[in-house]
DNA sequence: TTATTTATGTGTCGACCGATCAAGAAAGAA
DNA sequence: TTCTTTCTTGATCGGTCGACACATAAATAA
C-alpha cells in the first residue's frame, strides 16, 4: 500500500457509514450512484477509486452493519444467564436496534436486497447466509439450555431458533412500516409467551 | 365503453396474471417494462393502452393478488369454529399460499414494494394499509372469542393480532429464503404455542 | 364501400443508470 | 526542482429505464 501520491480528501470510514445508511434505507437497487455520492459527499470517481464498484461499496456496508448493529444484538445475547434470557435479549436488543433514532428502521440484512435480481446472486447468497447464521447462532445458545436442564431434551432446538428468527424478521417489516420500539417489544413479549410450551417437552405445544 | 374499433388481440386477464406474477417475484422496481411485456406476451404500447402505466398495471396486480391468494386465506379463516382456529387457519393457509408450486414464494403485499422510493408513495401507502388490514381483520375475529368466553376479557386483542401478523410477515421472508411449506407450518405451530399464555388473562405471559 | 374507431408493431424519445476518461491538483521520492 | 504516484473535478460513455409517436391493421357504423 503506497503512501505516496495525493492523499484522500474525505474520511473513508465516514463516507462508508453514509453509504451504508442509504443502502439500509433504500436497498441495493434503490440507492443510485448519484444518491450515494451525494450522501457520501464525494464524486463518483472517488467512490470507484475507494470501493471499486457499487457492489464493492455494498459489501463493505454489509460488513460495517454487522460489526455495528449486529454486534449490539449478539453482545446482549452473550451476557444472558439462561436460555430464556438469550431469546429475550435477542428480541429486546432487536427492538432497540430496529428503531434507533437517526437511522433507518428495520434490518439492513433483511431489507436491503429482497427481490430477485437486486444485487448480484453472490451478494444475495451472502446476505442469505447471514440470516441463516442467526438461526444457527441461537440454536447453539439453546443447546446450553438443554445441558442445564432448562429445556426438555426432546426439544427441536433449531425449530425454536428458527421461530424466533422469523419473529425477528417480521419485526424488521413492522419497523419499516412504522412500528415503535414499544410496539416491537410487545411483539417480542408475545413471542416469548411461547417459550414455556416450546421447551416443556413431549406434551406437544398445542396452544388451546 | 365503445365496442367499436379493432379488438384487443390478447387476453387482458391472462396478461394481468403474468404481470402480477412478475411483480410478485421481482417487486415494482425490479420488474422492468421490457420484462413485463415479455412475460405478458405483448408490446409496450399495448400495455400502456390497456393499463395506463406501469403503476396502473401494478395497482391492478395488487387487486388481483388480494382477490386470489388473499381471499384463500380469509376464506379459510371464515370457516373456523373458534378464535384459536381462526389464528391456526390464518397461519396454515398462509403456509400454503406462500409456497404454491408454479408461483413466486412469499407474499406480494409484503415483498413487492419494501424499500423507500420503490413505486409511488401512494402505492406504498395502499400496500401498507392492506398489511394493517390483516391486523384489524384478525382483531375482529378475536373479539368473538372474547364474547364466547374463549379469550380472557383483559386480553389486548390488537396486540395478539399484530403478533400473529408479524409472524406471518416473517414467514413471507422465510418463504422467499427458500423455506418449504412444512417449515412454514412448523413456524406457525410454534407461534400457536403462545396462544394459551396470550389469552389466559391477567397472569401475564412470561415464558419461563 | 367509405368513414370512424381502436389496437398493434416499429422505432425512438429524454432521463437516468453504473462506470470511466482525461486533465489538473496535491502529496512523497529523487 | 523535477519525477512519480494518487486523488479530485468535470465531462461523458454505452446501456437501459418508463413512456410514447407514428403508421398500419382490424373491427363496427353509416
Amino acid at each position: 500500500m503506497a503512501d505516496r501520491g495525493r492523499p484522500r480528501s474525505f474520511d473513508r470510514e465516514e463516507a462508508l457509514g453514509r453509504g451504508m445508511e442509504l443502502f439500509w434505507l433504500k436497498g441495493f437497487d434503490g440507492a443510485s450512484i448519484a444518491e450515494l455520492t451525494g450522501a457520501m459527499g464525494i464524486a463518483s470517481p472517488s467512490l470507484y477509486a475507494a470501493f471499486g464498484s457499487k457492489e464493492g461499496l455494498f459489501r463493505e456496508a454489509v460488513a460495517r452493519y454487522l460489526a455495528q448493529e449486529g454486534a449490539d444484538i449478539w453482545q446482549a445475547v452473550l451476557t444472558a444467564g439462561s436460555a430464556h434470557a438469550v431469546i429475550e435479549r435477542f428480541l429486546m436488543a432487536t427492538a432497540t436496534a430496529f428503531t434507533l433514532e437517526g437511522r433507518p428502521t428495520g434490518c439492513f440484512v433483511v431489507l436491503s436486497a429482497i427481490n430477485a435480481g437486486a444485487a448480484s446472486a453472490e451478494v444475495r447468497a451472502e446476505l442469505h447466509a447471514w440470516r441463516e447464521r442467526n438461526v444457527t447462532g441461537l440454536t447453539q445458545h439453546l443447546a446450553r439450555g438443554v445441558a442445564a436442564g432448562e429445556i426438555a431434551a426432546d426439544t427441536d432446538l433449531e425449530q425454536v431458533a428458527r421461530f424466533y428468527v422469523t419473529v425477528q424478521q417480521g419485526m424488521a417489516l413492522q419497523a419499516r412500516d412504522g412500528a415503535s420500539r414499544a410496539m416491537l417489544e410487545a411483539i417480542a413479549q408475545s413471542a416469548l409467551a411461547a417459550w414455556g410450551p416450546l421447551t416443556a417437552g413431549k406434551t406437544v405445544p398445542a396452544g388451546q
